[in-house]
DNA sequence: GCTGTTTACTAACAC
DNA sequence: GTGTTAGAAAACAGC
């Protein structure tokens, strides 16, 4: 498989805390890295910058179920995570759409949000299946006692990275859900050593609170990492400047802002280096 | 309607706190107050100490439905009700049969509590009884995901005034819950004025956080009154006398000490004046 | 949409 | 049994 050495980049403001975002690419990266499912050449820019995951546009749109990105708000309605689940998971931020001057978006990445909703809640699909069928029932027992029910909920701001046309390649690989991970690999982020899978980058622990008392295989070092994000009683996103909090650094040539409705449609292409 | 004039002790310890317990029985006492069901003489001391009620031993008896004591504990459980429900609520203390050291039992009567369940939970049996099942499938869904269930409650400090034996007069009048509460009356209650129903001596409001939109019909005056237990840092009941705590006062010839559990028996005529 | 605060409700503990 | 505390989950409010 394709390895790449990864090196991310800090960000410091003037008072000095370290600005939870990557901002530079791996500054070094393997000459004609290739999808880890396909082969191709042609990869995402935006996987491989903010997530370090080498897959095509291609692959990308044909597995939205694993390449689409949530907004924190979503992730922990439609995951059934808490802060706490999603606080090692590497996200992109992004401005908000529609309300410019609002806190940036946090998006995270479909594949590790799965990953991690396993390992909360039982370590199998039908366990996490009841457990979001527990929280309906419980929610409507809530709402008919309280006569009302508080309107759902819309999500503007994922980013489907699929885009809307060319044919996904039909020599995918397994589904990357199912391979082993590989926690052999250090790598450095924010200044804090993580043990990520070299596969799909999901953290090796993930500091997920169980629902359920059997712990489930699969993710063995559970070396600490430190919240990426350091106790800013203000706003950190206030006090950098904006523009390196909502793109991945200057030298990226990204896909053009979101037209309306928060989508990001890299089908043009541009989501390749 | 028998009428008696109310003036209700207060108790004020050597920091001038003023402890939350009726201490003295009415000062004044109408001769020959009777049975409000029955116009029976032979008027229960208790309730008419603590509860400010004029029944007789005979009708306590036939209606535990109305005229048992509840633990707070016991109250919450079973009336589905909160702190906050029975702030208002006049209460007798007693020791902990059990663990006289502890603190000691705050004992509520269960007309008052049953008249605070419905204001709560939408003012109909059928509501209230949904309010039940909804909390039981709250707490069912509770219990297995969390794989434990908290072992049952068994409220041994409550007390059955009804005791043993002593046929009930067959002549009761309509149910006392069913009659149209008074507001005219004004008590004074701990140096604060209250408004109470003259008849079933429940607060006019009792703080009750409704559950359901629907009001309700049966308690219009809302005047406030404060809390009958200051904010004590420490525990009240250990700074003054724990003797005229747990009894209504020195001139009390109340029925003799729990036996066992808890289980207060005053069908030998004791607690009559 | 993100963050912080507030409000029930539950469980666990000490007395 | 009572009071206190801590935790999880939901509802609000500002931004
Ligand atoms: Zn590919
Ligand atoms: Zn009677």
């Amino acid at each position: 498989m394709d390895q790449v050495e990864s090196a991310l980049g800090l960000s410091v403001d003037i008072d000095g805390n370290v600005v939870p975002v990557r901002e530079k690419t791996p500054q070094v990266r393997r000459v004609g890295a290739r999808c880890a499912h396909c082969s191709s050449p042609r990869v995402s820019d935006i996987l491989s910058r903010w997530f370090e995951l080498i897959v095509c546009t291609g692959c990308v749109r044909a597995r939205p179920e694993l390449y689409s990105l949530h907004s924190k708000t979503a992730a922990k309605e439609e995951y059934l995570l808490a802060d706490e689940d999603l606080s090692e998971l590497p996200f992109m931020m992004r401005a908000n759409s529609r309300h410019p001057s609002w806190a940036p978006v946090q998006l995270f990445l479909a594949k590790h949000l799965h990953i991690q909703a396993l390992r909360k809640h039982g370590g199998t699909e039908e366990s996490l299946m009841q457990a979001f069928e527990e929280r309906e029932r419980r929610r409507t027992l809530l709402r008919q006692s309280r006569g009302r029910l508080p309107q759902r909920l819309h999500f503007t701001q994922d980013v489907d990275l699929s885009g809307t046309e060319s044919a996904p390649p039909a020599d995918l690989l397994s589904d990357p859900l199912e391979h082993r991970h590989d926690w052999r690999e250090e790598t450095s982020i924010d200044g804090e050593t993580a043990v990520v899978c070299s596969t799909c980058r999901v953290p090796a622990s993930g500091h997920v609170r169980r629902r359920s008392p059997s712990p489930g295989p699969g993710s063995p070092p559970d070396r600490k990492r430190a919240n990426r994000r350091g106790q800013a009683a203000q706003p950190t996103w206030t006090r950098g400047s904006e523009a390196a909090l909502v793109s991945p650094g200057p030298a990226a040539a990204e896909a053009p802002g979101a037209p309306l409705f928060g989508h990001f449609d890299l089908s043009s292409g541009s989501d390749t280096d």
